[in-house]
DNA sequence: GAATTGACATTGA
DNA sequence: TTCAATGCCAATT
């Protein structure tokens, strides 16, 4: 019969770590993969956001890239969407990179363990 | 059904 | 050190 690989929930991984994300922080693409077990598949968690954005509602807000660039605003509705979100969290942002993103950088691995 | 793209990360030179 | 190329898995065309 038909194989059942279990990462088919790697999606719901994702919004089940992206939801758990306390206000005020942000994490990378790469440490949900990794948290995941996916390390190299960081795009995939980039997909997953994007696949969710219509339906489930997750902060994607508060999931940027390695550098903490707000890469994926270009996806919201607005560019700024996520910006000013992120300063509501009472996250500092730059030019569309978060500041000190390295302090506010939430592991999963980590902190949610 | 096959080829390309994509909200990134890592390694190599 | 910085720049470039490659790899990941899934979805889209």
């Amino acid at each position: 019969m038909t194989e059942k690989p279990e990462k088919r929930n790697f999606f719901q991984d994702v919004y089940e770590v992206v939801e758990q994300i306390p206000a005020g922080r942000v994490t990378s693409y790469g440490a949900i993969a990794s948290y995941l077990g996916s390390k190299g598949s960081a795009r995939m968690v980039g997909w997953a956001l994007i696949a969710s954005h219509p339906a489930i509602k997750i902060p994607a807000h508060r999931v940027v890239n390695r550098i903490g660039m707000l890469t994926g605003s270009q996806h919201f509705d607005s560019p700024n969407a996520m910006q000013e979100r992120l300063e509501q969290e009472g996250v500092k942002v730059e030019n569309n990179q978060v500041v000190d993103f390295q302090k506010l950088f939430w592991d999963p691995a980590k902190e949610l363990l």
